[in-house]
Parts: C-alpha cells; structure tokens; sequence
DNA sequence: AATATTGCCTACAAAACTGATAGGTAATTA
DNA sequence: TAATTACCTATCAGTTTTGTAGGCAATATT
C-alpha cells in the first residue's frame, strides 16, 4: 500500500493556512514560512510552482516577493488544493486517468474503486480550507 | 501520491471471488486461479498466505490440496480483505501504526486525515463481499 | 548602478516501495 | 515412489518519494 495524499499535499495544505495566518496582505516570501513549519525550503520550492500554475497562489519575484493566496481562505477546498500539488489522487491505480484497463468491462470489482473514488473525492471538495484554521469548528 | 490499495489488494479480492465461484466445497490450487484470473501463480503464492494467516482462508498442501474460503462468502466484508492483503491501509503516513507525530497535538490538518480515514474504513467494512458477485445488486 | 533578496529551473540521488521472479523444501495423495 | 501442492527465502528491475545542489532571472532597496 501506498498513500493517497504524499507530504507534497500535505505539506501544500500546511503552506496554504500558513500564508493565511501570517500574510496580512503582503506577499510571504517561502524562507518565512520553511522556519515556521520547519519543511526543507528546497522542497517547497518544488511545490509551491504546483499551487501558482492551478492559481490558488499568486507569486512576486525579487526582493520584497513572495506568495499570497489570490483567493480569500473560505473559497478553497481542501481538495482543489491536495489535487493542485498531487497532481493526481485516485485509491487504486484501475481509475489512473488516460489509460483504459483491458478487464473494466467485466471487472467485478471496478465499482468499488469507482464509489470510494467519488466519496473521498466529495469528502475532500465540500470541505472548506477555512475549516481547518484556528478559529473553524474542529479545534474550538 | 501512491495507491491506496495496491495489486496485493486488488489480485486478493479477485482471488477471494474465484474461490467463491469455483470451489464447490473443494479445495482449489493456485495454479488453476492463477490461470482463470490470469495473474502470476509466483505472485499470488505471495498473496495468500497474509489471506491465510487471517484466518479468511484455509488451506491443504499435497495433491488434491489447495484453498478454500473459510467463511460463508457473504460474511466477508471487502473492508477485511483488503486489509489482510495489504497489511495496513491508511490514506496518509501521519495514521501509520506505532508512529506517533510529534506535530499531532497542535497539527491543524490532522483531524481531516482521521476522518477521511474513517470515511475509507467505513465504507469498505460494511461492503459485503458477495455484493460483488455476478448475483449481487451491482451488476444486475 | 550595485547589491541583496527572492522566485524559478534543471539535474541528481538515496531510500523505500511495487510487482514480480527463481529455486528449493515440506506435506499429502494416488 | 511419483506427482502434486503449499510454503519459504532470496533476489531484482523499475518507479516513486523525498528530498539536495547549484545557478539563473526578476525585483526592490541603497
């Protein structure tokens, strides 16, 4: 077994509620966040491009730069990020997108994969990123 | 990202299904479900001894031995088979068994794991394995 | 203009995991 | 005795994960 959601959305989601917490409108640049959440710099810089090529955070080169969410906290789903940076997120590896399994006609067990697809995936998108924060529901 | 259930996962349920349909009370070889379901024999003798060791199944060695399943197929859930096979099966490392995080007191992303886990969990244990049967609802 | 800061890009690599394969041993029946 | 079958250990190629290293490009401050 393998895991669905790997430190890059792990650690996508962790960089997400710290930019929300300590941008106060300006950009962060990814130093700062590395020493708060204590991840690798040189690991993030490879998942930060993820999160600014889906538009979930805008970036700002050079001195003074850094990363701000473009949205406000509330209108992102867990799952649009974990999707943005894993870039791909199915249970097994019948439901990969592009490559059609010989035997998903008469498989009996594809539409177990199909449901619990759907259920984490609706899990994952109806929940907002805001939820997570200090102030959310979970950790009053 | 990784699967979630693996081959190991997927050849068991196929295994535990072939069994359900072509043991007649009598004990099948590997070699003949291996042929059937066409999946490497050398694999599967890799596979069925965790179905074993969980007592999901029972098996005879010498000629004329082989597997059968130990239950009644409806008293199987996919839930345990899956984890027989797979050993452990948890959508991120933070849930591993035996680890603790040390960010998992104040961790803000933690409780989303937790129950999408349980989510996964739930859904699989309370799926009947018969249910994926040719007679079963599904596939009528 | 010079310098410091910051994001961006490519390449490399150790470790673990997946999906097997190979070959031999033990048990059981015909 | 011979054939069949499960069981056990070791090996292994390929991929994925989780980073690291180094330099280039853009921007603000001085």
């Amino acid at each position: 077994m393998g895991y669905l959601v790997s430190t890059k959305g792990r650690y996508a989601l962790r960089m997400m509620l710290d930019l929300a917490e300590n941008s106060g409108g300006n950009y962060v640049p990814l130093k700062e966040i590395a020493e708060r959440q204590d991840i690798s710099l040189k690991y993030m810089e490879a998942i930060m491009p993820n999160l600014v090529k889906a538009g979930l955070v805008s970036a700002v080169q050079g001195k003074g730069g850094g990363y701000m969410l473009s949205k406000d906290i509330d209108e992102y789903s867990v799952g649009e990020v974990l999707r943005a940076s894993e870039g791909s997120m199915v249970p097994v590896a019948c439901l990969e997108g592009g490559f059609e399994c010989p035997r998903s006609e008469t498989c009996k067990t594809r539409k177990v994969w199909e449901r619990l697809d759907h259920m984490i995936d609706d899990y994952l998108d109806s929940l907002p990123l805001s939820e997570l924060l200090e102030r959310g529901p979970w950790t009053a």
